[in-house]
This record gives structure tokens, sequence and C-alpha cells, in this order.
RNA sequence: GGCGGCGUGGCCGAGUGGCUUAGGCAAGGGCCUGCAAAGCCCUGUACGCGGGUUCGAUUCCCGCCGCCGCCUCCA
């Protein structure tokens, strides 16, 4: 059985076939770049970045689209209160952003494209829309006619009788019906000329829903195969995508996946609540490796209630790992800070059944945990064939989750390790000595004082070994 | 009001009509160790409440309680 994925449109998992064999097309939306990112929407970049590598792994080519809004109202009001362009606040959002992907591990998308790189090709779309009578414009807004699309409301469920107003009560005299909503902004009196583009109904700027219509269908085609973003997004943001797009002759997304909430004191964490916990923060506390597990282990549909022993026990279980692989490469490298050269490795049936399962990840987890077990055993069984067929086996499964000891070791160890082992074995050599006589105060003052220089020491069977502590 | 989700052992967090223990953390016992650390073994008997269906429900159905989300910007 292949992989399975839950859609959000059909409310059911179904077997996942990509448009074109061999190869995945995914449109996730991205961040408005108005403030730093909390860990909630770093969260979505994770269980993402999961799903990309899972199906990297599984063997297709993978084009990966994560679009970037940089104009929008809170950009706008935000920079303005700051006395700073709207174009330099949405830039360094959008690099606090980037770099909070990177820092917990997220893999560069194939592109990422700017909203307000895109004006041609939503102009293109609204005139569509308006020649096959989907969209009207009206004094310089342009507006979707939602009672032109008889599907409206498929993906979130919602009927048009029981709704309500499509908000932006600015525009409400400009619209047909109080339920289309904006395609298009005019220009007003007051915001910066900056943030205003012509179009053939006079200047203005996109709307929200638009940009991800046009970003997507540019990139991946008309019709393309995932679509996903936080459960907030499904309305109205999706639904309008959907009507757009679908309206406008396109195929669009063929299966919908949207992830679930990190909260925090049972609230929703947002901007708007003011409880967000940036990623800039959390990694002072914890290892970003460390911030990651926590992020992707609980299943990407379920809520995640955000406290710091959670996080602890997420560290803990994540060392687990990291210090399995670690005995396991000296062991069979011979050495500290080696990596045994490792084939790909094995990953068990549990796994690759849990990853296909609609991205399962605790179970896939704790298909690792049984593996490092076994590892483990072998170790104190000196086994070196089974050990290294389980670390070769961790390995290519953490990988996958975007967890890897080593993969994430490279990224910051330095070319120290070897000094700190040369200086480490001078003092370590006097301890072996001291134990040998029986001079246990000495031995454990050694021990102490590395300790205290942030090395610990652990006794093995085959003789002392170090790590750094505090590897954050 | 409409739509949707959740409530599992001390904690986090999966899952399932009975068959086999999710996994991790913490706790207790044991092995190993000069001590420690790490590791390994063993232990815990959970599924919001009330009904119903069933030979049997934590798992299906109904009702209730509680929490949360969307319906307005939001990962």
């Amino acid at each position: 059985m292949g992989l399975q994925i839950y859609d959000t449109l059909t409310r059911t998992k179904r077997p996942f076939e990509p448009l074109v064999d061999g190869a995945v097309s995914i449109y996730l939306c991205g961040a408005t770049v108005q403030a730093p990112p909390h860990i909630g929407h770093i969260r979505s970049g994770v269980n993402f970045d999961i799903l990309r590598r899972w199906l990297t792994r599984r063997g297709y080519e993978v084009t990966f689209i994560r679009n970037v809004t940089d104009i929008d109202d809170k950009i706008l009001v935000k920079s303005a209160e700051a006395g700073q362009p709207w174009w330099g606040w949405a830039a360094l959002h959008e690099a606090n952003f980037r770099n909070a992907y990177e820092v917990l591990g997220c893999l560069p998308p194939t592109y990422e494209p700017r909203a307000t790189g895109h004006v041609t090709e939503m102009v293109e779309l609204m005139q569509r829309l308006i020649d096959s009578g989907h969209a009207y414009a009206s004094d310089g807004d342009v507006y979707f006619d939602v009672g032109s699309y008889a599907r409206y409301g498929e993906l979130s469920r919602q009927k048009l009788d029981a709704m309500q107003s499509a908000g932006d009560t600015e525009g409400e005299s400009r619209k047909r019906d109080p339920r289309d909503f904006a395609l298009w902004k005019r220009h007003k009196g007051g915001e910066p000329h900056t943030a205003s583009w012509p179009t053939p109904w006079g200047r203005g700027r996109p709307g929200w829903h638009l940009e991800c219509s046009a970003m997507a269908t540019k990139y991946l085609g008309a019709t393309f195969d995932i679509h996903g973003g936080g459960l907030d997004l499904v309305f109205p943001h999706h639904e309008n995508e959907i009507a757009q797009s679908v309206a406008a002759g396109d195929g669009f997304a063929r299966y919908w996946m949207h992830n679930a909430w990190l909260t925090i004191g049972g609230e929703k964490m947002s901007k708007s609540l003011g409880n967000s916990l940036l990623v800039t923060e959390i990694v002072k506390t914890w290892r970003p490796v460390e911030v990651r597990y926590y992020l992707g282990a609980a299943h990407y549909r379920s809520n995640v209630e955000f406290s710091p022993e959670a996080l602890d026990e997420a560290a803990a279980a994540y060392r687990r790992i990291e210090n399995f692989m670690q005995r396991a490469g000296e062991l069979l490298s011979g050495g500290p800070g080696g990596h045994f050269g490792l084939s790909q490795g094995i990953m068990c049936a549990e796994f690759t059944e849990a990853m296909d399962d609609d991205l399962a990840v605790p179970q896939a987890l704790a298909a690792i945990h049984n593996v490092v077990r076994e590892g483990n055993n072998a170790l104190a069984a000196g086994d070196k064939d089974a050990a290294q067929g389980a670390l070769a086996s961790v390995h290519a499964m953490t990988s996958v989750l975007g967890i890897d000891p080593y993969e994430w070791s490279s990224r910051h160890s330095s070319d120290l390790t070897a000094v700190v082992d040369a200086l480490a074995q001078v003092a370590l050599q006097q301890r072996v000595a001291a134990r040998k006589r029986q001079d246990y105060a000495s031995a454990d003052a050694i021990r102490d004082q590395l300790a205290a220089a942030g090395i610990e020491v652990e006794d093995t069977p085959d003789g002392p070994r170090w790590t750094l502590k505090d590897q954050a």
C-alpha cells in the first residue's frame, strides 16, 4: 500500500497519486511578513518539510513552492507606526522567517515567490474572471462574485446562506453581495504610492487570496498536486483560492492538507492574541534540533499544547537517539565525533508504513526508538554488525524527519573537536591511571574539573568517553 | 446561530471492537559500575459522564458535560 494523504476537501484519507509520474508539486501558504515568526508558524513549516522529505525519500522529484505575502494591511500599518517604508519592513521580516525556517532545519523551498512580484499574473487572472462573469470591478476595487460559483463552500463545508458578510466592511458599499470577496483593493489616500500598482481598473494592491492562486498556478501549473497551510486558512483563504482558480478554468490543487495548532494555555498561538513565543527566544533555551523534534513529533493534524516541560521531554527523547548514534559511531569509527561511513540504511517496515499513513510521525518515532533499543542492546553485547545496521537504519529514518543527529552536529561542530579531544585525552589518561591505583578522590577531581569546563565524562566497557554538554 | 476538532495511565502523546506492550518522559525494583553516567530487564493496568448496539466498546451510535478552532486578519 502506498502513501495515503488526508484530504481536507473530501475529509478522508486518499491514496496519493501524483499528476505526473515520479513528480510531486506542492504549494504551501507561507508567511505574511508583518512580524517575526513564532514557533506555531514554524510548526507548519516543519510539518510540510517532513512531507517533502518523505516524498523525496520515496523517489519523487518534489517541486516545493512557499510564498511570501509581502504586502497587506498590517504590513502597511505596522511599518507606518515604525516610521519605516513598508517594503523594508516586509524584507526584514521575510529574512526573519527565512532564518527561522533554516534554524529549525526546514529545507529551502524550490522557489519562494513574493506577492508583489506577481501583479501581472494577478491582473491576467482577474481579467479572465471578469471576462467569464465571475468577477467585477467596482470603483477601483475588484470583487469575486461568490454567487457565480455554485460550489462555493465546498472545502470548508460552509453554506452560503448561513454566511454573513465577507468582512472588509469598508468596501461594503462597492460590493454587489456582502459575501463577495476582494480580489484587488483600490489605492487609498494616505497609503504610500509605492504600495500600489497599475491595473486596467486603476491603481491598487493585491487581495490576499488572489496572490496565492496566481503564484501557485504560475509555478506549478493550472493543476497541481498538494496545497497546504494551517487549518485557519481553510476558510476563507483556501475556499476563495479554489473559487477563483476553478471559476477561471484551472484544475488547481488535487489534495488539500492542513496542519493543526500549536496552542498555549489552551489557546491558539497567534500574533493577535499576544501569546506568541518567538523562534529566536525559544532557541536560547533549547537546541534547535530539540525544538524541531518537539514540533514534528505530534501528528500534524493534532493540536500541540506548548509547555516547557513537554519540550524538555521531547529533548530527552531526542537525546536518547542522539546518544545511541554517537556511541555507535564512536565504536565503529574509533573516536569521538567520528561519523562512521554510512551506507543508506534500511528503514524498518513500521516506520515506512507509519509515514505512508498520512505522515504518522508519532508511530514512526516509536519505530525509531525500538531500533535504538535494539542498537543499544547490540552495543552492550559488542555485536558490531548489528550495531552498525541499527545505526544506519536510525540515520536513514531520522533524516526523513529532519532530526538526524549527524546532520545537525555537522551544522554546528567545528574543527576544534579534534583539538578538544587531544586535550581531554591527556586528562582522561591521568584519570584512568588514578582509577587503576584506586585513587578515586583524584579520579573524581579530574572528572569534576572537566565537567566544570563543560565536558562530561562517562566510563564505558571500552574506556572513558567524553561529550560536550549544553550543545545549544 | 452554522461548520469542525478535542477530552487516553503521574506527564507528553499514538491507536484499536476482543487477539500483542504504542513510543517517550517521570517513578519504583533489579543488572552493570569504585562512584556516577549511559545502557539493559521488570513493574504500573488508562481511555470525560450517561445511555444504546454487540457475545464483547476506550474504539460504533445517541445524549450530556467540558475545552478549543473557523465563520473578520491569522501557520
